[in-house]
DNA sequence: GTTAAATATATCGCACACGATTTAATCGTA
DNA sequence: TACGATTAAATCGTGTGCGATATATTTAAC
């Protein structure tokens, strides 16, 4: 019984997993996150902000993947609950640069127990703490390989 | 040198490189789904009608995780472009039952050469066949324990 | 030095996601 | 059998993603 469709069914898909898993993950942060008073992607400029403090809005977009039309109005929200400052750059006055208030800096004491509460989440008697970490791996080889048909290497 | 916020750093997370790949995957898929005329989670629509058949809007949910706020809308796009029809069940006026018309269904065999072409776009040098057959087992498993955790088991 | 190309944000429009609520139909139980 | 509880879609509002375009500034070429 050979089916010619077969690589479209659901359980054959590499996508629709892959898609699943990543908006439960986001379901999965948002109580955590409700207590910061943040969504899932203004964690994520918050977490580079963190990381390598006042950079440009093109530098938050090439550690995220993301560009201005998405960035722009998040980072005024970010503004709006007093977590980040835009300005414009003396030198360039083209580039906005974000930085964190220092609400925003406060705030990093409290998500620093996030990651350890987060991983409970996906743990389980099903996967080995090995596992998971060859799939972490495997998952950071494939960002390489997608940035790159996708992205473009410039 | 201990760094108390290194749980934060980017390269840390499982979480955004997983947000990141669903983003670039969906990326991958545009020009295919271009020719079919169709989104991403439109797509995913369609693969469900394919491989079962006339279903109401809550079977369709239940197989994608998602639910009548997103999926009511995205149908009706579905039926202005002729691919699906929606009707009310007979025995249960509450249910919708979804469809594919002739044109629908006709798409599938365009559809059944996308697979193959986006795995290529996965596989590469650095990540071996069995490496990402590994990968998908372990996205597998983990879609069970996040679904558990996210959707309850009822 | 003026102007065209390049660059950095911003804006616009559309299509999701999703929490919350509403509406309509069906079911369950006293 | 009436009526409250449950169920299935739909609606509403907010926040992304993202292709396309606009705006403003800087750079580069002549």
């Amino acid at each position: 019984m050979e089916d010619e469709f077969a690589a479209l069914y659901l359980e054959h898909q590499l996508c629709f997993p892959l898609y699943a898993v990543s908006r439960f993950t986001t379901k999965i942060y948002a109580p955590y996150l409700e207590e910061l008073g943040v969504t899932y992607p203004q964690y994520l400029v918050l977490l580079v902000l963190w990381q390598y403090g006042e950079q440009s809005v093109k530098d938050i977009g090439q550690r995220l993947y993301l560009e201005s039309n998405t960035l722009t109005p998040l980072l005024k929200r970010l503004t709006q609950k007093g977590l980040v400052k835009r300005e414009r750059a003396q030198a360039d006055e083209r580039t906005v640069l974000v930085s964190l208030t220092e609400q925003g800096q406060g705030l990093r004491e409290k998500a620093s127990l996030i990651p350890q509460r987060i991983l409970g989440s996906f743990q389980s008697g099903a996967i080995s703490e090995g596992e998971l970490l060859a799939f972490q791996k495997t998952l950071h080889k494939l960002l390489g390989v997608l940035e790159e048909k996708v992205v473009g290497e410039v």
